[in-house]
RNA sequence: UCCUCCUUAGCUCAGUUGGUUAGAGCAUCUGACUGUUAAUCAGAGGGUCGUAGGUUCAAGUCCUACAGGAGGAGCCA
């Protein structure tokens, strides 16, 4: 018999008819002369309660069976007479397809830390709170591809492994097939990369925009969608080493239409998800109210399900750097010295504590700040007339800090080759990027969107590592 | 990388100013129970207290180092 998924089941009004369910334990209850089984197959949240009137026979089968067991039931669908659910499976057949040792299994139908399950990651999906995120990751993931397809967009794949070092994004993993206990040497005593394998240094990417660009000025709107790899020593909850990031990159956009885009997305990413994951939304709405039920109320977060309205009903507050450091300036917290940084004058980078005061304190919504000085942005941002600032643009999110940065980027050959220049980076391995920017030039704008971080926000969780199935972090790489 | 905190049963935790054989709930096992919802009830088994040193008559408890984990900071997505 064919296999009918739960998710299918439990919508069906097919009473009476005989199917097959396939799925793992999540508990067995018993009593004398029936036994519940509530099996999950991963299709939906829900589990399908399976009925089993006991006989001797089958009893032997029910000893055999425990949460994480892999079972395949063949049984009708009824009715059900109990509470909790409205169709329920009695079982006919039962075959246990995997048991699984209760002495040894480490799931229990109990509330686990996510600590522990982080150190179980390979198990960790049987779980409602991981099943739940994993299903809102594969939404999000849809939503993005269909978001730009439904809006002229192009998919390009930038390289993961790239020999230009000259983005500056971070420290980066070096990619090898030398013999790392006999490394060549060259007569200065340097290592010989000629006899690496690309006949140079090469490192994992960390970022593709550059690329990008290259491509959007040829097709217009193009984005990528990759994975991307940051060997900084970051412990924290909002960093990983390996994460994804989308990147779109548009030809005749200024920062304007750059800000535009990036608040329209992420709407849309959140409207996706309250239209097509509401029982996982509801579930982790849920497992946020539990968790925070310790902290004092006026610490808990909004209820997750109305911070998502909440956000795709607000503008987003747009305001300069300049301005972001007058009312930081003038704020409470800054006259009472409560910030571990004082703003005290023009040009030094916002800390956390800053941008979260903005978001969560002042404006009370999501904000995006623009023309930051040069100084402590990259090198390919276009500058601003004033001489001073350019044209970039950070999206805060409440509780997450920077989900998004982006900017139009430099497009007068001369500012960006100087540019270059003033900042040691060596034009050698520019040239590429430096060409686009001698034939057809154009405005052009983009973004990065850390789909990790946007997957806190979506799912309320408050560590990174636990909406990436098999996170990467500094002395972590089990799995 | 810096600061702070944590590490006791399979899991989640308690363990008083250092003082006899280290406790609970859940899980597991045994039994009871006519439909349960993380079922319930009764009983049983389960621990070299993260590792290595040290102080002390005596260390789960105090000190040092190391390991692992968490929160915050920096870097950023």
């Amino acid at each position: 018999m064919k296999r009918t998924e739960i998710k299918t089941l439990l919508e069906s009004t097919d009473y009476g008819k005989t199917v097959n369910v396939k799925g793992w334990v999540r508990t067995k209850r018993e009593s004398k002369n029936v036994a519940f089984i509530a099996l999950n197959d991963g299709s939906t949240i829900k589990s399908v309660q399976i009925v089993v009137d006991k006989n001797p026979e089958i009893e032997k089968i029910l000893d055999n069976i425990h949460t994480g067991a892999a079972l395949s039931v063949n049984g009708t669908i009824i009715e059900s007479p109990g509470k909790g659910q409205k169709v329920e499976i009695q079982a006919k057949e039962i075959e246990v397809l995997g048991p699984a040792d209760p002495e040894e299994y480490p799931l229990q139908p109990k509330k686990h830390t996510l600590e522990f399950l982080r150190e179980i990651a390979h198990l960790r999906f049987r779980t409602n709170t991981f099943g739940a995120i994993t299903r809102v990751r594969h939404a999000m993931i849809f939503a993005i591809h269909k978001y730009f397809t439904e809006n002229g967009f192009y998919n390009i794949h930038t390289p993961i492994i790239t020999a230009s070092d000259a983005e500056g994004a971070g420290e980066m993993f070096q990619v090898t097939t030398l013999d790392l206990n006999n490394i060549p040497k060259t007569d200065d005593g340097e290592v010989d990369f000629r006899k690496d394998f690309f006949g140079k240094p090469a490192n994992l990417t960390v970022s593709g925009q550059l690329e990008a660009e290259l491509a959007a000025l040829a097709l217009s709107k193009v984005y990528t969608f990759g994975p991307t790899f940051r060997a900084e020593n970051s412990n924290t909850s909002r960093h990983l080493a390996e994460f994804w990031m989308i990147e779109p990159e548009v030809a005749f956009y200024d920062i304007n239409d750059d800000m535009d885009l990036a608040e329209d997305m992420v709407k849309y990413l959140i409207r996706y998800a309250l239209e097509n994951c509401m029982d996982d939304l509801g579930f982790l709405s849920k497992r946020q109210q539990d968790e925070e039920k310790s902290k004092k109320a006026d610490e808990r977060s909004m209820e997750l399900i109305e911070k998502l309205r909440f956000v795709i009903d607000q503008e987003f507050e747009r305001i300069t750097y300049t301005e972001a450091i007058d009312i930081l300036r003038n704020s409470k917290p800054n006259k009472k010295k409560k910030f571990q940084y004082l703003i005290e004058g023009w040009g030094a980078d916002l800390q956390s504590e800053h941008e979260r005061y903005l978001v969560e304190k002042h404006f009370k919504k999501p904000v995006i700040i623009t023309d930051y000085p040069k100084d402590i942005k990259a090198f390919y941002m276009k500058q601003n007339d004033d001489g001073r600032t350019v044209r970039a643009m950070d999206v805060l999110f409440p509780q997450i800090g920077e989900i998004i940065g982006g900017s139009q980027r430099e497009d007068d050959y001369d500012k960006l080759y100087n540019r270059i220049k003033e900042m040691g980076i060596p034009e050698e391995s520019m040239w590429w990027y430096l060409e686009t920017r001698k034939f057809g030039s154009v405005i052009h704008s983009g973004f990065g969107l850390g789909f990790e971080r946007m997957m806190l926000f979506v799912t309320g969780m408050g560590n990174i590592r636990d909406v990436i199935p098999f996170p990467r972090t500094p002395l972590n790489c089990e799995f």
